[in-house]
DNA sequence: CTTAGAATGTGTCAGCTTAACACTTTAAAT
DNA sequence: ATTTAAAGTGTTAAGCTGACACATTCTAAG
């Protein structure tokens, strides 16, 4: 059977060419949040632009997706292209997709926010892309919508680490709990009692003693734990509350 | 000057020319989300889809995103063509953008969802349209990765319930507090003890008694509450927390 | 070598919130 | 009038939170 014998109605014609009438086909490019902490600050990882639009100016790491590449997979594209980085926390906070958001042409921007330890990353990669850590509240005003996205991922972030023990993915395989204090503290730009944070930390069994001692500090040296990694997944979705002193 | 008479950078005729040189455009779609409350069951307006692709089964309603239209505009002129309601209780909740998820042609979807009063929507729109409220539990599968947008809106909308008062945008403005328990039940898939959510709501401050009593049941009426819309929008950000029980 | 200072680990307790449960009130149906 | 079912209000023990005290460990200064 010849298809050009018989009327063709025009839907299938569609799917035969697999492709929707409609026409506004747009650009769709990701844009990453990657958050580490360095002991005192929470920080962002941004590049100082040396291309163009805005060459200059700061803003965070993006690209644009590829053909036949899932947006988590770009996402981790270009974390992996700043930060040689993988098997990372990362999720995708929200589309941003103003008309006039990039002035250059319409671009529908995914943004996604990562957790890594600032140590593990390739700094020769950072440097390659012109990438700074920047602590946020010393963050210089981005391009586009980036200010926003980094707020919005800092909300987010501030929302899932009271219910979920995210914040691990913050800090090094061991660590102390004035550590992990000081993290929490500087998420939610707030102070803790060093009492009551503790025994709330210690009632949850998620972490567990590795015998070591930190080595740093001029005065009583800190247990230093790790997480229960099988308690971790178990766990996971019944944490703590620490939006309480919000 | 002369524009024509100098030698052009190609960023520079780029930015003329308004386009980036990456070419991998891309439909952008959306996908609304519609959550109702009929007293019983919380419930979503699914379509019976009576054209291609995939006619015949069951989808959330959707559409392309226009030229020059923001992604909350589009969702927001979807919505209105099912339902005829305006100023909704609306939020993104993610893209949906696997590369093989719209079998036709690669589209990237935002996914918005939205709480509505299910006594205020347009029938008639949604009989156009071939709608249909469907309670939760009883949800047919839907096409392409319009379940998981569903399982993750209501997921959503639990942890957003938990620790913000948007539950009353699901009842009329006048409602009793077995009502408003019904719907927390509902949302939770669990019960709760009549007196100790009376209590926990009440302590809010955020219901006003209307001095009126609810004129259905054959029993005792409830008295008839509305919401204090002056300490709703100064306390948006500091509600109850129903995840314990959770 | 001793001691001051600073950070860590552990303990206490009052006040509040939560969870579980009992009783009273209201209105329709019999 | 009585029954029945749902709504409103009250009580109490247990647990958690927030505020605070004290003891321990380490370095560095005198």
């Amino acid at each position: 059977m010849c298809y050009f014998d018989t009327i063709i109605p025009l839907c299938c014609i569609e799917s035969m060419l697999q492709q929707y009438p409609h026409d506004n086909r747009v650009l769709v490019a990701t844009d990453c949040i990657i958050f580490g902490f360095d002991g005192e600050d929470l920080k962002v990882l941004l590049i100082k632009r040396n291309f163009e639009p805005e060459k200059g100016k700061w803003s965070l790491m993006g690209g644009f997706l590829n053909e036949n590449e899932d947006l988590e997979v770009g996402a981790k594209r270009i974390l992996h292209e700043l930060t040689g980085l993988e098997n990372v926390y990362m999720e995708q906070l929200q589309a941003f997709g103003e008309v006039k958001r990039d002035p250059v042409e319409r671009t529908v921007s995914v943004s996604f926010y990562a957790l890594i330890n600032i140590h593990d990353h390739d700094t020769e990669l950072a440097r390659a892309n012109n990438a700074y850590w920047v602590s946020l509240d010393k963050k210089p005003s981005l391009i586009f919508d980036h200010d926003r996205m980094v707020t919005m991922a800092l909300q987010r972030l501030r929302y899932k680490a009271a219910l979920h023990p995210i914040g691990f993915e913050l800090l090094p395989e061991k660590f102390t709990i004035p550590q992990l204090q000081r993290l929490y503290e500087a998420i939610y730009s707030n102070t803790f009692d060093r009492r009551n944070f503790s025994r709330k930390i210690l009632s949850t069994k998620l972490l567990l003693d590795t015998g070591e001692k930190n080595e740093q500090g001029a005065t009583k040296k800190a247990i230093l734990y790790r997480l229960d990694q099988e308690r971790y997944q178990r766990q996971f979705n019944a944490f703590l509350n620490f939006i309480s002193d919000f």
